[in-house]
Formats: C-alpha cells, structure tokens, sequence
RNA sequence: GGGAGUUUAGCUCAGCUGGGAGAGCAUCUGCCUUACAAGCAGGGGGUCACAGGUUCGAGCCCUGUAACUCCCACCA
C-alpha cells in the first residue's frame, strides 16, 4: 500500500497535530548553548482582555517566519511567549463583569476581593490568546511563557522603581495630568487620542473692575472651566491692551475680580487675542500660571461633576453646566458671540471619553536623562528601525517628551512600592513591604492605593522575562534580543520605553533591530474595529482556509512599514497555492515509492551514499543527471540566494514571493511537466536519476517555504525519505545553502532556448485555432551554437511541444512552402499547416512583429550611436546593447523574409 | 503648524544601489493532457499623478504642484 498525502488538500487533517507534535518534541525549546549564536525575539505579550486579532496574526507570522528561519539557520532561537494584565483594560472588562452578573460596583466587593475576581478572570481567559496562537502556528518556546504580573516581573518592577526613585528620577507632584473621568484615572500623554471636534468659540465680555475701561471680551471652547480662571492674558505689546495691563476685570456674574497679565503665550490672531487663564485646567494656562503665581483651583470633580466652586451650577455635569451657564450668561448680556469652529478634543485611548485636565498628586518619571541616551543608540546605529524612517517618529517623540506619569488609580496592576506614615507622615520607597516606620517607629503605615501604568512593567518586559533583577545566565546568554517586532502604532506606548529602560537597567539596547509592520485594513482600506464591525477573524480564516493560507497571504502581502488591506481573494490564492504544493508532492511522492509503501531506489551521489537523497547534498558529479535536471538544480540555487538576501533584509514578501515562483513556476510548470516522460520510460538508471532530483528540489523546496507555510511543509517532509543525518522533522532541518556546484550555464541556456521555443509553438497553435494536444510537424531553422543548443532540447519540444516530427536546417531553402513561423532569440520556428493557416492573419501578424523588431533596432542603434553613452556607460552594459541588437537585426531580417513570402502568397 | 507615507494594468499591490514595465485577482480564448478545474495553455490591458530639472539614459535621483492617508502639536 502506498503512504501518500491524502488525495485532497484539507489544512483540517493535519495541522492541529502536527503543531501538537512540535511541542510534545520540545521544538520550539531554546536553550543555552554556548556553540551557538542566540537568535532572541520577545513577543510583544498581548492583553489577557483580547482575543487574537488580524494584527497579532501579521505580528506573529512575522515573528515566527524569523524565528523559524533563524533556527533552521543554527542560531538558538528562541521566541518568547507571554501575556500582558493590562491594567485599565482588564479592570474595567472585570467592573462590567460583576456589574453585570452581580449587580455590585467595585468599591462593594472591596480591593482584596476585586483582586480575587480579576485573577479569576486571568486564570478564565489569559490563556485563550496563547491557545489560539498555536493555532497560528507560533513556535515559541511556550516553557518560557510568562506573565507581565507574575512574581517575576513583579519584582522587576519594584527594583525598577526603586533605583529610579533612588537616583530621583522616580518623584511624586502635583501637577497638571490627563484625567479620564469615566475610568476614573490618569493617564500618560501617550495615552490621550487627539481628535478634532465640532464645537463653538463663545466670547464673553469680562467687565472692568474700577470702570476705568469698557473690559475686556474673550473667546472660549470650554465656558464651564470660567469659574476656574484666574487671569485674562495678552501680548504685553499688544495696541489694543497694552494699556490696560495690571488692571482688573470681573468673572462675569462669579463677580470674582482677576488680573489683567501680559505673557508671551496669546496669539494675538487667535480669538481676541486676549485669553482667560484657566490653570487648573488647561496645560498651557497652567504654565501661565506658575509664570505668574497664579492659583490653582479646580471647578470641576474626578466624576466630570462641577464642585462647590460652580456655586448653583454644583453637581451638574460638565457639559450640563456648560449649557445652563452660556445661557445665564447670555440672559444677563455677557455673551458677545458665538462662532462655529473645530476643536481638538483630546480623548481616552481606551474608552474614547473627554480627557479633563486635572490638578492631581501623581507619580512621575523624570524623562530628560533617561530620553538622551535613547536618542543616542539609535543616532549611533547600535539599534536600528526598519524601514528607516521610523526613527524620525522616534526622534521626534523622544526630543519633545514630557515627564511620564506612571500612577493610575486602578487596582488591577503592579501597585507602587510606596508607603506613608501616618504618625510621621514619613514616604517610604523600598522593594519590601514596609510594616514599621524607619523614623519614627509607627506601626501606622499605609502602602499608597495607586497602581503602574501597564506599560511600566511592559517597558521591562525584554529582560524581565528573563530573571532581571536576577542575574541569570539566561539574561546573560540571550539579552539583548536580536529583533523586536511590532507595529508602528506603538513605537511611542513601547518601543520607546522598553529602549530606555534597558539602557538604564542593563546598560545596554534591549534590541538591535526593530522592525516596524503596519496595520492590516479591511478590502476597503478601513481600520478593523470592532465598532465598524469589519474585522475579519483570523481563526475563521485559518477554519476556512488553513493557517499556512492566511499566513502566507499576510506575510507575502506586505511591505516593510505598510499597512496592508486584507482580501479574500488573496488568501484564497494562498490556499491553492498549498493546494498547488500538496498536489506536486503527491505526484513526487507517487513516484517514488513502489506498490507496498517501498521507497524506490534512487540515484546516489557517491560510493557511501545512503540513497535516500539527503537535501544538503552539494556535489552531484557522480548522479548522470540531464540538463532539466541541471537546469532545476540551478533554479534552486538562484532561489536560496534570492530568499536569504531579502530575509535577511526582513524582506518576508520578496522572500515568499519567490518560492512561490519557484514552486509554481519552475518546478511544477516546467520541471514536473518536463521529467514526466522520462518517469515512464523503461529506463531504470535515468528513472532513478529523476527520482533523485524530485526529492533533492522538493525537499529545498520544502526548506524555504517552511518559515512562511510551516504546517504543510512539515506534512510533506513527513512522506519523503531522509538520510541518517537528516532530522524526523522539517522544523529542526538545516536551511539550504547555495553551492557553486549548482550552476551548470550550458544546461540553462539549453532549457531556455527549449522554453522559448515550445511557448512559441504553443502560441503558434493557440493563435491558429488548433487544439494544444495536436501533434504537428516542426522545422527549427538555426545556425552554428544556437543548432546546438535547440538539438540539445530536441526530447523538450517534442513532449511538451507535442510535435510529431522534428526537423532541423540551416537553410531557408529547406523551409515548407506553406508554413506559419516564429522567430525566437537564436532559431526560427516554422509550422507548416497548409489548409489551416490563414496567410492575411499571418501576414498582419508578421507586420506587427516587424514593427516591434524596427523598434527595437531603433532604439538599441540610437543608444550605441549615442557617444554620451557609449563613453560614458559601464562596459559591460554597452557590450550587452550591442548583443542585443545583432539579436534583433537578425530577428529582423528573418522576419522581413517571412513577410515578403507571405505577401507573394496573398497575391 | 511640524513630520511621514501614498499616487504604477479594471481591483489590490510588487518593482533591490537609475540600464528593455511585473505579480495575484478580474477579464477574454482554448483545453477534463494519467499530481492538481483550488487546475493547464495562450491572449488583451499601463503617457508609472502632474510640471520642470539632473543624466548618454528616470517608475526609481532633485525641485515644485495636486490629491488622499497617517502621526505629533494645538481645547483663545
């Protein structure tokens, strides 16, 4: 009984085991190795909120299409796996949760119990996203999985803070922060969305206090923060205030009076070019304020309420108030006017709520020291982005950040290793727990209530999962990781972050390469989000059309730092070129074994050879092989040469792209349907020698195409033989290298000539109306080398050209009378079809071809004749020109003959 | 306002350091040829956004223009 791939291709049959199999067998385990080259990629963890999405899937087929290259290469690869907790995210899934299933609020269940809850959720479903990673196929090496809040990393974050605190870096402020109501926490200034908005400018008249002036109207976007001013500003020069800068105006109906101040900071284009400053909330105007001592009150809660400084406005929301105040104001004739305009709103990046400006104690990371020598690694090449131009993104926000504030006012997260007394009133920063004042011996500490921003332990994230603070071999052997993968979307929340804490901690790049993909859109080129209801399940893909499918669509689709539009159409190319791949190798392996599963014998390359035709084998000077056989070879050659450059390029599209080609193109179109005659011949010695170069390409074949279709290469890999040396599995196999011993120039113009001539032929008869299948009679009309090479791939034109009898000339008196032609680059081909030929046809295709010829000619005299160009161009280009156009005038010149006989034919 | 990207076949996109315009899908024609109709063979289809410039030579380099997209800043 034969062992052959199923007659069908179904992704379904085989890839959950053979992914099954991988981790049984402990491939994707990376271990040190001290003879080998570590080859670390850290997987950007996702949030144990998510599920797996088109962009982890393009994120993770890159990733693991490296990480699979670089291991069958003899690096020790190692991916690591994990998932993130994501604080605010994960918080406010749980706050829905037990809303919705219990009706109780957080502050109800208490922190400990909330905490309880949250772990629950973790434990439900923080594995789910890494179970549908291995559908995918990722090959990481999941006994290094780890947890962003695990113990690890949680005392990674605490050592963390502390020495930041310690060198100050680390300081707690009252300052100016984002503030989202609705997740009723801070948030970083890489967090806040800005978004354009509809909304009104209202200008208000604030009346003079000592009715030395009429007052003074200015332009607003946000009236209900009014009650909060604390100074109308101006250019101290500008004509139309100068004067009445030092005086005092009224708040409108608050009857508050507030100063008149000159600053640099109004635009005198901008409204009025007077502006009220509102300190306690808006950036600028709290930058005014410290310029000028200015207070600093709030007007409005942490809920978006207004507070007892609103007076009668107290307890109304924001935007109410906002309403009822214009209006009051307008009653009592304040209002000047309104005047539609845009306004940049900035948003939460998680609930899409108002950000309020807030005055609040916070922690901060003092970001100028810790920016410079970020900056400075990739200004000096020590870590470079790809594509290249991500670095200006990075450079930009880098030069111009602010200090980071990293306290949120959550309690799902990595809670702040800071402690009060409150006896002494003493802060305690320290990595353990702290139970009695250091100072005054008070047993009254309390640890402070505020957790990490996510992206604080994230940032930690490349040397944290490996044992850092602890100094383990494993830190020492694969840090820094070799290449960060992620999208460009969070250079700023990670990339950035990650970059300067490793250079902080461990004094060196957490990465050397960081590569920079795009965002997959959906066909229409819309962002894929869940409100738009268009993103497309990766796993209802991978369903649908296997996980090889929709990884080689998403891997060969792209380019570098490009987003990509996701189309059926293209994964349904990608499926049937599996399709495409699963059937040749089924014919391949068909061919190999005999009734009862045997192999067959094969050729062998040498006296010691185990015959089972080992895919690294380089030297075949003892296998009798043919000249397609050499031809194939070679085409493997230029193809592993072509794959290494762009994947080391992180080229994964090119890369892709030109297996396929091999595959489809060369191996199936042209090898397959060339060798097929010679499988059923009765000649045993040659069989075995077709046998052998079946396998040989296919297996290399199989090798490139691995790191882009794991699960189907492996299947294959399964049903061929394999030498002593060589492993069970495809995934531990040694990448092919290119071999001088490869190239056979003889073989390869022989086949191209051989090529040429059959698509000539066949185009002969497609253009005629006749049956490809028919067999014709050929004359091939060529002199001197050319003869040579065109008899050499006699037994090409006959098989695939489907030619009953070939004949040869070198003299055009031997040509038929009656006979349609075709000039290729060294022959001429003629058909002779009598009745079936139609001369007017042929003769208006003979003009058209004369045509292009004279044009080629043309073009290829004008260039030699060019002095500026034959001076001045390489001269290999220049005797390539020159080749070329002997080609073409001799082309020429067969045709014009060809087109004078038809045309005495039509008379 | 600052920065980046895009503009190539009907659609989606490739095109490496300048040297004869490509792929997939779609379309048309003909084929069930003993691995594959998820296939085979053949064909049609492009002023490479526009205008200048550099060069012997430009899809590619430079300048400018237009359209679209994204990021950052901006709540007078």
């Amino acid at each position: 009984m034969q062992k052959n791939l199923a007659k069908t291709y179904d992704p379904k049959d085989f890839e959950d085991r053979i992914y099954q199999t991988w981790e049984e067998e402990g491939c994707f385990r990376a271990e040190i190795n001290p003879d080998k080259k570590p080859f670390t990629i850290v997987m950007p963890p996702p949030n144990i909120t998510g599920q797996l999405h088109m962009g982890h899937a393009l994120d993770h087929t890159l990733q693991d299409g490296l990480t699979r290259y670089k291991r069958m290469q003899g690096y020790e690869a190692l991916w690591v796996p994990g998932s993130d907790h994501a604080s605010i995210a994960t918080e406010v899934k749980v706050v829905q949760k037990i809303r919705e299933e219990e009706g109780l609020e957080k502050e109800d269940l208490g922190r400990e119990e909330f905490l309880n809850r949250a772990w629950a959720w973790k434990r439900e479903y923080g594995g789910r996203i890494t179970k549908q990673c291995r559908k995918l196929g990722d090959s990481c090496d999941w006994s290094r999985e780890r947890f962003t809040m695990d113990e690890g990393c949680n005392n990674a974050v605490k050592e963390a803070f502390v020495r930041l605190y310690e060198k100050g870096l680390i300081y707690r402020g009252n300052r100016l922060i984002n503030w989202c109501p609705v997740c009723g926490t801070s948030l970083s200034d890489a967090e806040v969305e800005h978004n354009d908005k509809d909304g009104n400018y209202w200008y208000f008249k604030y009346p003079s206090v000592d009715g030395s002036f009429d007052g003074i109207i200015i332009a607003t976007s946000r009236p209900e923060t009014m009650f909060s001013d604390e100074a109308i500003a101006v250019q101290g020069d500008d004509p139309r205030y100068k004067d009445i800068v030092g005086k005092e105006v009224y708040l409108p109906l608050v009857n508050k009076a507030i100063p008149i101040i000159a600053d640099p900071y109004p635009d005198p284009e901008k409204g009025t070019g007077a502006v009220k400053i509102t300190p306690a909330h808006d950036f600028n105007d709290f930058e005014v304020g410290q310029r000028h001592d200015l207070p600093c009150v709030s007007c409005i809660n942490e809920d978006a309420t207004m507070n007892s400084l609103a007076g009668k406005y107290e307890g109304m929301d924001r935007y109410e108030c906002r309403k009822a105040w214009v209006k009051d104001l307008e009653d009592a004739g304040y209002l000047v006017k309104i005047e539609k305009m845009v306004i940049p709103e900035g948003e939460c990046y998680r609930c899409h709520s108002a950000i309020e400006p807030m005055l609040s104690d916070q922690w901060f990371v003092a970001m100028e020291e810790l920016a410079k020598p970020a900056i400075e690694a990739v200004k000096n090449g020590t870590s470079r982005f790809i594509p290249e131009r991500f670095d200006k993104t990075y450079y930009h926000w880098l030069e111009g950040i602010k200090d980071w504030c990293i306290s949120r006012q959550l309690w799902w997260g990595h809670r702040i290793p800071a402690y009060y007394c409150d006896d002494c009133g003493e802060l305690i920063v320290s990595r353990e727990d702290v139970k009695v004042c250091p100072k005054c011996g008070s047993t009254h500490i309390r640890q402070d209530e505020d957790v990490l921003d996510t992206w604080f332990s994230s940032a930690l994230w490349p040397f944290s999962v490996f044992g850092w603070p602890e100094k383990t071999p494993d830190l020492e052997y694969f840090y820094p990781t070799t290449t960060m993968i992620t999208g460009y979307d969070i250079i700023f929340f990670w990339v950035v972050r990650m970059m300067f804490s490793g250079l902080e901690y461990m004094g060196e790049v957490p990465f050397y390469d960081i590569y920079i993909h795009g965002l997959v859109r959906d066909a229409q080129g819309r962002k894929m989000s869940k409100s738009l209801g268009n993103g497309i399940d990766p796993l209802e893909m991978i369903d649908k059309y296997g996980a090889d499918a929709l990884r080689f669509m998403l891997s060969t689709g792209i380019s570098p730092g490009n987003d990509m539009r996701f189309q059926t159409e293209k994964i349904e190319s990608a499926r049937n070129f599996a399709n495409k791949l699963w059937n040749a190798s089924r014919f391949v392996i068909m061919n190999i074994q005999d009734e009862d599963g045997n192999f067959k014998e094969m050729a062998k390359c040498c006296s010691d050879c185990c015959g089972k035709v080992c895919a690294n084998t380089t030297d075949f000077s003892n296998i009798p092989l043919k000249n397609e056989d050499k031809w194939m070879l070679n085409k493997i050659n230029d193809a592993i040469e072509y794959v290494n450059n762009a994947m080391d390029r992180y080229d994964l599209a090119l890369a892709g792209q030109r297996v396929y080609d091999l595959i489809w193109n060369e191996y199936c179109d042209w090898y397959i349907e060339l060798v097929k005659a010679r499988l059923w011949s009765d000649d045993e010695e040659d069989k075995k020698v077709v046998r052998f170069t079946l396998i040989m390409c296919l297996k290399n074949m199989l090798k490139l195409l691995h790191p882009f279709m794991p699960f189907i290469t492996e299947e294959i890999w399964g049903f061929l033989p394999h030498g002593d040396d060589e492993p069970k599995f495809l995934i531990g196999a040694a990448w092919p290298e290119t071999s001088l011993s490869y190239i056979y120039p003889e073989a390869v113009k022989t086949l191209e000539m051989a090529m040429d001539a059959i698509k000539a032929i066949r185009n002969i008869k497609a253009e005629k109306g006749v049956v490809p299948s028919k067999k014709i009679k050929v004359t091939v009309l060529s002199e001197g080398d050319r003869a040579k090479y065109i008899k050499a791939g006699e037994p090409y034109l006959v098989s695939l050209g489907n030619i009953s009898e070939l004949t040869y000339t070198d003299s055009k008196a031997d040509i038929p009378a009656d006979a349609v032609s075709a000039v290729i680059d060294g022959a001429e081909i003629y058909v002779p079809l009598d009745e079936l030929v139609d001369y007017k046809e042929e003769f208006e295709r003979l003009t058209k071809e004369k045509k292009r010829l004279e044009g080629e000619v043309k073009r290829s005299t004008g260039m030699l004749n060019n002095p500026g160009f034959v001076s001045k161009a390489p001269e290999a280009k220049i005797q390539s020109e020159r080749d070329k156009l002997v080609k073409y005038e001799e082309m020429l010149d067969k045709v014009t003959k060809q087109l004078e006989s038809v045309s005495a034919k039509i008379k």
